[in-house]
DNA sequence: ATTAGTATTAACCGAAGTGGTCAATGAAAC
DNA sequence: GTTTCATTGACCACTTCGGTTAATACTAAT
């Protein structure tokens, strides 16, 4: 790839990044158009196969920049620092959702790509792919003090509940909104909900 | 569209349908080819013309389909005939997962359709795509016997809680299964999160 | 075996779209 | 006004698309 990319303006760089997931997130590799993308970032296709030697590498650029900015987002995040388990629950929605702000499509786009099977770029996304996945699930559960949580609640069955919740939340919001995503009402709608939990299974004090 | 088409044995009939959906979930009405989806249903593309006249035509009636189905299981369903609300639940959620079974793709080709905005299609769609939409969220929380829960729990936030995790579950559960789903550990999974939900709430009997 | 009728397909067509190239523009810098 | 660099319109060979049609395979009755 020409290396001229990188000094576009962040914005423009973003532009073209995000027109790339969206419209890989759409269509299938071989039904995605180059000249589709161009037009959703605003550039010519001669500027994008200026940029880009050809489609292919597009495509795996996009992939590796999936990498880059999610450990990049881990690095620089501090989901971890909360106080409990609900401040980071909180925390890693919101996370999130930020992250769905400046990349709106990225998530679908990873998604696709694993099922991706296109002859012409199938071995190589194979390659790159698999250390990434074998990385994500192994997420594990955060620590739970337990002294903190009320007697006789299953702390795994407990965090599972809260984990799918807060999935199923993020995935009830992103398919409601049309594009246009309300923070400030996610932020409440997801407290009100953690304060739940908290009434829930936390131990009271006394 | 051909009549003949409902003389065809169910099996049959069912697999050009679901190859419709398959092909249309996963792209654009523009860029979802006949031919694949002949292709998918094991049959030549000139047949899939014999029986509909044209694209539009097989578009439309795969959404008809949607209606037909689900109104169909929602009659045939005794989802509500649960004595409480953990075994509403439980029963709704397998309910899906058979109608999954059945129709793996007819969820995300119903949500692609309400976004499908081609021009050759977006009115006619508009026009049975809302009435039917205005149904789906007129479905509303099942009745929950206060004096059956613990006090001091917030019914609402509480049923939110369980459908969200649900949800999120299905989700989880679409997302890994690469089109093989296990029902025996689903109905596992399922039943040990309702065991954990029903020790939360559930008043204790003396 | 022949026929008649039906189910199914291969071969084809014009139109539109595809990845990719390249000479030509625009704009800024000197 | 010339050099330099970013950007584009016009173009090409090739593929794919929706849809048609004439030909086939299949079936059952005579």
């Amino acid at each position: 790839m020409n290396e001229k990319f990188y000094a576009l303006p962040q914005e423009k760089q973003n532009r073209i990044i995000n027109a790339g997931f969206r419209v890989f997130s759409q269509n299938s590799y071989k039904k995605s158009p180059m000249n589709e993308i161009a037009a959703e970032a605003g550039i010519s296709k001669s500027l994008l196969f200026f940029y880009f030697k050809n489609k292919k590498e597009f495509y795996l650029f996009l992939w590796h920049q999936v990498e880059d900015i999610t450990k990049q987002r881990l690095m620089n995040s501090n989901i971890y620092e909360g106080n409990d388990i609900f401040e980071i629950m909180y925390n890693a929605l919101i996370a999130k959702i930020n992250m769905y702000f400046e990349y709106p499509d990225m998530g679908n786009f990873s998604i696709r790509a694993y099922y991706e099977r296109d002859p012409e770029i199938k071995d190589e996304l194979l390659k790159i792919i698999e250390p990434y996945t074998q990385l994500k699930t192994s997420v594990t559960m955060p620590y739970i003090d337990p002294s903190k949580i009320k007697e006789g609640i299953d702390l795994n069955l407990m965090y599972r509940d809260m984990y799918l919740a807060s999935e199923g939340y993020m995935y009830e919001m992103l398919q409601k909104s049309d594009g246009e995503l309300d923070i400030e009402r996610v932020r409440d709608d997801y407290k009100s909900m953690i304060d739940f939990w908290k009434k829930l299974y936390l131990r009271e004090v006394d």
